[in-house]
This record gives structure tokens, C-alpha cells and sequence, in this order.
DNA sequence: CATGAATGAGTATTCATTCAT
DNA sequence: GATGAATGAATACTCATTCAT
């Protein structure tokens, strides 16, 4: 678990308990700046001196942690799965139907990108916005292994919906995740719906019109994820 | 109409038709060029080199037409805007009723991105995907014209719906325009749908699940659009 | 005795009376507008552009009539000689002794600079204030031979001046040519001296602390140039 | 003291005496080189490049000393106004009377641009040649200001001279300054006379023909300055 | 004569990266 | 671990100049 459970990990492991503690904080502490530098600015835009500027330290040490812009948004992204995933998979540990676990998940996704803890939401941010595109060519497979990762959760969970015939699943999980990801672009902390009514808000429509016929009609009320 | 209807135009007008002409292909090449190169890269990392290579000129040449990259970008995503609104207008003049008119909508807008015509696909995904995120501030406010200019289309259509009470249509029109932009990430063409299919398999569902309870249940076969 | 005495003469000669009447004319406008271009913003500073804009001309245009921006400064050099050397002489060839043709040729130099006609400004400015220094090396032969021609005019009449013994006459010359070209930088039209009134206070102390015991003193009301 | 007195300080100071020391040392030799150039192209024509170059350093490096070209100038600059002035200030300090002063001190403006030491020509004389004009805007008020410090021990050194009723003091000051800054246009080091026989030579017929009439005549040879 | 268009060599500046200390 | 300094390749942009029409 710890933060570097990506691929891009640092350069030489640490040798007593004292100052791996540090070095965790010190690369924990540049994870989290990298994180709010690349989503404030995009890859593009974001230099070495900014991320360092926002840690403290000269552009020049970044090397000595993370050997490449690329590898340092490479480990940024990975934390935005490893959160996002978990907030996911938290939401359908709990029990319910398959429909409520997609609304408590669509809404654990979404308080990733938009609740409370700026770090997440940075993480995230990074995470559903930054697309193979902005990566340099290296990193791209890297980078779909990792979404897909993160992806395959959507496919299971969508998989064990209860939906009318002839429904196409894929594109349902795509229109989710798309309208989901969609949501930062236009969400304002003071607006009327909360992150989780509006994740509620994009999926309970879904439910009601492509559920199977036989199936309970969700009562909106009921579940207060 | 044409192609520089855009408030981004080039620096001056010519005199006689022959040159007139000459100037008009002139510029389309190097707009159509500039979509598809940005489109490919993004505007970061498109350079004019890049640009003019795609055109036969060089670089420096290009600002004899376009004072910036930045106007450059500009005039590209005001011509997408140009052609998605006018492919969204289109669909939206047909006969039909209000669910009727989004579904062509929203077939028309995918279409404009995914759909044959190469250089609408370019216009179209600048326009979709580039956020003011990435234009050089001084552009963003005329950025954001723009894409309101096109949005107040998608407002005017969801807000003709017949929705069952309590039903937020601001975030009803987001959640389709998040979903919508979201297909060229993953959309391929030999895939088993059309973009027009798509769209419709993204509205209907919706159509199902939100519409007023009086009004007639769609029939999936009724609309040929 | 035209516009063009200058080496850096137009490409071709013209043909007809006409023709010369309207390219002469073309021809001192060109060259009228490049005086008060280069005056302004400095010979590196200013492009054929702008050159070509104060004209209503297109960049283009101007090889037509001078092979390149040089041969332009060098001829509103050469411009700006003759119109000084010209103010020069009429002050000289007035009756008066020495001294009284320094103070009215020096008060012809200031006013050529400062004075009503802003072209003679334009061109004796640039005269008066571009050095070899700012001129392509291959042009600067040219430069060097049309400022001695200038500077011969100032010898000849520091020779007549009656001096105490030991006066170094050229330093005297070099001394009042640089006193007068410095007025530009800090002459403001609305001050409460005219261009004659500075050159006399610059020259008349010169002349009491320097002309020859026997001479007569000058009154300083005598002289009404 | 020291050669960061200026305004256009580098981006950051350093931490240690060794450092420092290397640091002062590279910064004085940037400086140097950048007065050497710009003295001998003027500012427009000098690029990185040349300054480069001269220091052995790529144009890149520059930047992290100082922000701009801009920037780098008006240090040269302030460096000028700095050693012209110490020089100013040392001659005004020694005893004799205002016009003792006013001739040693004009000898001390000279010689910093005439005199032995190549380094303090090459700041003198940007100091003395380089005009607001030539400044990108952003620095000009700086420019001016620096200049105003200078002439304000010019200001105070002229207020002192005993001087006949009706002289204008102000044109008396910028008739020397306009003469002692036109000398390097023409000065030969091989010359008979040494810059402070010139600025001599410059302001002894102004006294002559300026002082009041109750003030000892000056004898010529009891300043040695 | 004039122009619209293009060129290409240059210009300041940026920035990821390196490295000796 | 960290840094100050340097690098060099790349980048947007400029501008004198050319030339077909």
C-alpha cells in the first residue's frame, strides 16, 4: 500500500527506519505537490520548478527521488487509481443490489475528484483528466494498464446489473465514466447537489430506464449512501 | 459563412477574386491543417513546426495569416463550434418532438466528431476536447464565448423536454454533454456502432428514465433519424 | 539638387515627365516617412513595415525603390546632411564676422533639429543622432564621407574665429557639436527658449571665454539672428 | 557596495562564502562581458548569443542570472551610474572651490569612459550612450531614474558655481554633459591631450566666459587635477 | 509600380535534465 | 539528500528580403 506502489518508484531504497520515515514524508510531500501542480496546470504546462517551488526544494533534487517529469506524473496518476479504486471498492463492499452499489460507487468516485480532501481530489483530478495523449510515449502503456486496472472494477460492477435485453454494457459504463468525469468541469463547491447527489442524479436514470422489467423500482429514498 | 466567420481572422482582407481565392484555399488548408495536427497533439505540444510541415510551408510563414498559435487555436475551435452548431441546428429544424430533436442532436454533434468526414472530425474534437484550461489567457475569455454560444443550443433543446418534476435539467444537459465528449475516447470505427447509434443508446435510456410520466413511451423504431 | 543626391539613388531612372513628376514625388514621401520612422524608434527598432505603413505602402514596395533598409537609412542620412549643410551655409553666407556666423550656423544647426518643419526635424535628427555604429558595416564608408562633409563647413568657419593663442580649435568644433546635438535629448518645444536662444547661450560663452584679447566684445544685443 | 548595488539584482542570493565567492565572481564576469558587448554593438544589436560568448557561457546560462536582455542592461547600466558616480563624487570631495570641483569632477566623468581601465569604459560609456529609447518600456522609468541620481550631483555641483546674473544654470549643465559624452565619439587614446586635458579644456572657457565678475580669474596651472 | 504571400535565418526565452560540491 | 549552476535543444515569433502576378 504505501504511496509508491506504482511503477515509477525512486531511485535507491532507503537504509534505516529513521530515514526511510523521512524519505516516505519528503516523497509523500512531493507526490501531493506534483499532484496539485499537474491538475492546476496540466502535464504540459507544469515545470520541474513549479513542482519544486511548491515543495520547497530546487527543480535539480526532484532527480534525486523521481528520474523524469514523466515518471513523477506516471506515480501521480498511479495514486489517482490506488484512491480512486479503493473509494470504489469501499462503496461496493457495503451491501446492497447491484444498482445501489453502483450509485454508492459512481458517488465514491466522484467525492474523490470533488470532496473534502484537496490531496484526493488532486490525485483524482489527475487521474481522470490527464489522458494518454499529454503522456510522453514511454509512459503510454504504463498508463492504460493502470486505467484499465481501474476500469475493470466499472466491468464488473456493470456486468452484474440487472438490465433489459439487448442492452449494450460497455456503453453504459462508458456514458457513466464519461459523465461522471464530465462532472469538474462544471461542479462549484457552493452549487445546490453535493458531489453524491449528483453521482445519484447521473445513474438513477439509468436505473430507471434500463433495469429489467421484473426487477424492483428503486425508491429514492432507500439507500443513503 | 465559409470558413472565416470566426471572430479569429486573418490579418487582412484581399482585393481582387483570383487572389481572393487563392487566399481562401490558402487559409482553409492551414486551419484544416491546424485541427488535425492539434487534435493529434494537443496545443502544448503541436508546435508550428508541426503545423506548417503539415501544410508545405514554413513555420514563420504561418504568421503572415495567424498573428499567434494561440489565434490559430482559436480560429480552429471557433470553426468547430462553427460546424457542430450548424450539424446541431440541422438536426434540431427536422419535424419531431423534443426527445425526438435531442436524439438527432446528439447524433449530430457525435457525428460531427466521430463521423466520415475527416476534417469536421478534427474541427469538432478541438472544439470538444480542448478546455480554456489550455488556451493562453488572453484567448479564454473569447473561448468561453464560444462554447456558451454553442451550449445555449443544447440549454434551449432541455429545456422544451417534458421531464417529470424535481428533474435538474442543467445537469441532465451536462451529464449528455460529458457523455457524448467522452466517446471519441473510446469510440473506434469498425466497432459494432454507428456514432448516431451511439448517441441515440446514450438519449434513450435517459428519454425512459426522466421523461413526464403522461407522455408517450418512445418507440425505438419510429425515429429513422 | 532633388531628394536624391544621396549615392543610395532608386533602382531605375524614369522615363517620362509624368512618370518622374509622381515617382519624385513617391520617392521624397518614401523617404520622408522613413526620416520620421527612424527618428522615432531608432534604425535596428524600425522594420520596413513600419516604413512601408507610414507611407501606405506594403513592406514589398519599398525594394522597389531602394535595394534594402541600409541604402534607406543611408539616403535620410545623406537627406538630413543636406538639409543642415543647407541651413548652415545660408547662415554663413550672411554678413558678420566669425563669431556671429558660429552663433547664427549653430542656431541654424538647433533649429534644422528643433525647429517648425517637422521633416527637416526628421531628417536632421537621424543625421544628428545615428552613428557609424548603427549601420551595416558596408554602408558605413558612405556614412563616415558624407558627416566629414558636414563637419568640413564647422572647420573651415572654427578656422576664421579669432582665438586666444593655444586654443585647441578642433576640441572648440567638437566641443559645440556636441553640446548642440545633446539638446534633443532634453529640448522641450514649450520651454522658455527658442532652438537660436539655446545655440547663442551655448556659443556666446564660448566666444567671451575664448576669442582673442584684441577682438571686440560682443553685445550681446547686437546680433538679431 | 559590490557590483549588486543595483536594482537589477540576480534571482536569488546564495548560502555560503565559497559560493558566494564563486557566484560574485561569475556575476562580475557576466556583467563585464555584457558591458564589453553592449558598449561595442549597443543593445539592439548585441544578442545572447554574443554576451554569451564572451563569457564562455551558453545563452540559456544567462537566464539564470538575470530575467531578460532587458534586465541585464539596465544592471550594465546601474553599474555606470554607480562608477561614474563614485568618480563624480571622489573629485567633488577633494577641497578647492565650485569650480576646482566642476573641473575635476567633468575629468572624472571623462575618465571613466576614456581612462585606463577597460571595465569602467565599457560601463561608462552604456551609462553615457545608451538612451531610454533603446530600453524595452518595462525598464525605462528604472533607467531614468538611475539617470536622474547621476544628474542630480551635476545639479548641485553647477547650483554652486559663482556665475554672472541671467546664466541659465540648467542649460550650462547639459551643455557640458552634452560635450564630455560626445567625446568618445571621437577620442584617440594616441590623441595629444588625455581625457582630463580635455574636460579641462571643455569647462575652463565656460568659466572665462560664465563667472561672475568679482571671482579671482583662475590661473591655469594651480589645479593639478 | 505595387502587392500578397512566402521564406529562412535569426532572436530571446524556456525548461528538462545533469552534475560537482 | 539537496543545491546552485550550467547546458542545449527546442519554441514561438520577427523581419529583411524575394518574387510571381
Amino acid at each position: 500500500m504505501g504511496v509508491h506502489t506504482a511503477t515509477a518508484t525512486p531511485r535507491r531504497s532507503v537504509h534505516n527506519a529513521g530515514a526511510r520515515a523521512r524519505s516516505h514524508n519528503r516523497h509523500a510531500q512531493l507526490l501531493e505537490a506534483a499532484a496539485a501542480v499537474f491538475r492546476e496546470r496540466g502535464f504540459a504546462l507544469t515545470t520541474m520548478r513549479d513542482i519544486a517551488a511548491a515543495t520547497g526544494m530546487t527543480a535539480g533534487s526532484i532527480y534525486y527521488h523521481y528520474p523524469s517529469k514523466g515518471d513523477l506524473l506516471l506515480a501521480v496518476y498511479a495514486e489517482g487509481v490506488r484512491r480512486v479504486g479503493e473509494a470504489f471498492d469501499r462503496a461496493v463492499a457495503r451491501p446492497g443490489d447491484a444498482w445501489q452499489k453502483l450509485h454508492r460507487a459512481s458517488a465514491g468516485h466522484l467525492q474523490m475528484m470533488l470532496g473534502a480532501d484537496p490531496r484526493d481530489a488532486d490525485f483524482a483530478s489527475v487521474f481522470v483528466q490527464v489522458q494518454p495523449h499529454d503522456f510522453p510515449p514511454e509512459h503510454q502503456d504504463e498508463l492504460v494498464a493502470l486505467r484499465n486496472d481501474y476500469e475493470a472494477r466499472f466491468r464488473r460492477l456493470v456486468a452484474a446489473l440487472p438490465l433489459r435485453r439487448g442492452v449494450d454494457r460497455r456503453l453504459l459504463r462508458l456514458q457513466i465514466i464519461g459523465a461522471l468525469n464530465h462532472v469538474p468541469l462544471w461542479y462549484r463547491p457552493d452549487g445546490p447537489r453535493s458531489p453524491a447527489a449528483i453521482a445519484r442524479a447521473i445513474t438513477l436514470p439509468l436505473q430507471r430506464g434500463l433495469e429489467s422489467p421484473g426487477a424492483a423500482r428503486p425508491s429514492p429514498g432507500t439507500d443513503p449512501s
